[in-house]
DNA sequence: CTAATTGTCAACCATATAGTTGAATGTTAA
DNA sequence: TTAACATTCAACTATATGGTTGACAATTAG
């Protein structure tokens, strides 16, 4: 008796966390910028920052916003920090939203029936 | 010459302004919970405001973020606001998520292999 | 060894967020 | 007409955000 587990498998953050990260990570344009630099290869934290108007530390901390959604990945070398996509976090983001997919689709459909219909 | 157009069509908002306000309005768990019960039908603030511990001030703010995002339509009926889901620009937020689905597809597409190829 | 490079840390600033309470506005019901 | 109801507005608080500058630690190059 009393044996209910102790360690209840709380993943460290529940889903509820995660949309939370990876969804304000996604909610400012210069991250979603980064990301997308992110998409063509990895990238020095430097080289990521260099298009953009604004100093490397605000660069940096963006970069540490994304770690912890996990859409970013760092690997050091020397006094370089290699920073790379990892999109598998969108995938929970995009099933959210998809989720609510129906409910944008209808209007498209009323559309699509109505240029079916339209050699009547 | 000279006859660039004055109107450049900006549509009040860009389409960063507009992601901006949608990622911004899906990172917190309130506001998914308020759409997720809009999804089953438009609602007054009171009852939408009834499930959470919080006040119904806050989820008044919490439904003006939902608004300016475009994600909830209102109605005003006498003294009662009639809350409705506008999925609609969730389109735009899955959109720009699925231009990285390629980047999260990988690992899924070696483990389909990986079953496809499982009776050799 | 010294100097330049890479990047973070620390402190600071202005603004935004999420929440509160209390008052105000308008609407409906007794 | 008065009282209850449905919401927002206004003011306030605590914390987070996005940005800055300057210092620091670590690595590499001259």
């Amino acid at each position: 008796m009393n044996v209910k587990p102790k360690t209840v498998t709380t993943t460290t953050t529940n889903r509820d966390d995660q949309l939370d990260l990876i969804f304000h990570a996604l909610a400012n344009r210069t991250r979603r910028a980064l990301l997308a630099l992110l998409a063509k290869g990895p990238s020095r934290v430097t080289d990521l920052a260099e298009p953009f108007g604004v100093s490397l530390n605000a660069i940096s901390k963006h970069l540490a916003v994304l770690e912890k959604a996990g859409l970013v990945s760092r690997r050091i070398d020397g006094r370089v920090h290699h920073c790379a996509l990892v999109a598998d976090p969108m995938a929970s983001a995009g099933e959210w939203i998809a989720a609510y997919e129906r409910f944008w689709s209808a209007r498209l459909d009323s559309f699509v029936d109505y240029v079916e219909n339209e050699m009547d």
